[in-house]
DNA sequence: GTGCTTGGATAGTGCTCTTATCCAAGAAGG
DNA sequence: CCTTCTTGGATAAGAGCACTATCCAAGCAC
């Protein structure tokens, strides 16, 4: 298949597929000549991807070439490589620690974790980046006067810990390799479009329940 | 207060309240004469308020003037005003009717919805952004060889639903009236965060129980 | 041989958020 | 009163991102 042709295939233009291809983010096709290159329905597969990170999951080009560093490092093991690659996904800004509702938020999540006995999210802390993102967020909530507790985030919490349940049996049903590191990673990203849709879909439906269209 | 003090109370910079100001996302203050004028507690409050959105929810300028016209719509009724707000949030790119995994991912959310009972989510099909994005990211997937199916989508829905209930739980805690409003909308733009660091947490947190550190 | 395609390189586009600079009019403090 | 700071308003400048366009010599296909 040559570049028109996965051009095609992939509804990407040819322009964008050479972007990809000098940033890192598509292999080179297999060489012919000085001026020809094959590409394969393997390098058709990385471009819908590729696409769908960062239509979809909204992932910068830079964040993608850095996941799929980690998809393909076939040195690591591979809950290594997924948790490489899930750290990689955009954070939030660094908290500062000078700041009040900073170290408030700090101290909630800190219950939090702890009243849910989630021992390794304990040890991780500080550098998690999920953990980071929370402190920021419960941070944010607090500087406009309202206050997210342990006590109130605990049920959320719960709910999110059966999602993950979800998410880890859906992946076992796969053979383990590299496509199930591949379909973790990319349940990782894509997922979370689909919770935000359907969490958004849910208050849709509660609120017209409640309220109807008054 | 003036706008030297506002920066320094809220730590943005003067030049970045003055886009504000220039871009309506921030009322003008108080004009005490040509050139003074004085804000107060509730600029500082609308001003924490767009850097959460923009910093935290991720934002763009323009949606969250979107967003903050429908806040301040006196006009409306409040659930109204709530829906017009969660509307205006980002969305995902058309979906593009004549490709064969849109149709397919269609169905399959049709289904969804039917199974589950939905029943204003079922009338709002077509129109509800959250419903669009579903149908897109389900796609995505589908493109790469990964079908999910009502079947697969139902316990993640069943969940959202638990979590929607949540918060409309939590809404109602507040006095009806202007600040339960802006809570809600806050709320739907600032639980995403949280809801997205639990769930990564709760995949850390699980992904170790299960396979350890290997 | 003529026209289309290739990889490679480079520059430019359009968008967004933010910062900087300049201005004349006025306030604040000594 | 005089210096310094601040104001709104306007405009420009800059940085980052995801592309897009153009040009190139080399080569394949009809």
């Amino acid at each position: 298949m040559r570049l028109a042709e996965l051009s095609r295939r992939s509804g990407v233009s040819t322009a964008t597929i050479k972007y990809y291809l000098r940033e890192g983010l598509l292999p080179p096709g297999r060489q012919l000549n000085a001026t020809t290159a094959d590409y394969d329905e393997e390098h058709l597969r990385r471009l819908r991807l590729v696409r769908a990170m960062i239509q979809v999951g909204r992932l910068p080009v830079a964040k993608v070439r850095e996941v799929l560093g980690h998809v393909d490092d076939e040195s690591l093991g591979s809950s290594i490589r997924l948790g490489a690659a899930l750290w990689a996904l955009p954070q939030v800004p660094e908290p500062d620690e000078d700041d009040a509702c900073i170290r408030a938020a700090h101290e909630e999540v800190a219950a939090l974790v702890d009243r849910l006995g989630w021992e390794n999210a304990k040890c991780l802390a500080t550098l998690s980046p999920a953990y980071r993102s929370l402190v920021v967020t419960v941070a944010a909530f607090r500087r406009l006067g309202y206050d997210w507790g342990a006590e109130q985030l605990a049920p959320y919490a719960e709910l999110m810990h059966r999602t993950a349940v979800l998410d880890l049996d859906n992946m076992e049903t796969l053979p383990p390799g590299a496509e199930r590191i591949e379909f973790a990673i990319l349940g990782a990203i894509l997922n979370e479009p689909v919770l935000r849709a359907l969490h958004r879909l849910a208050q849709e439906e509660e609120t017209t329940r409640r309220y109807g269209f008054e």
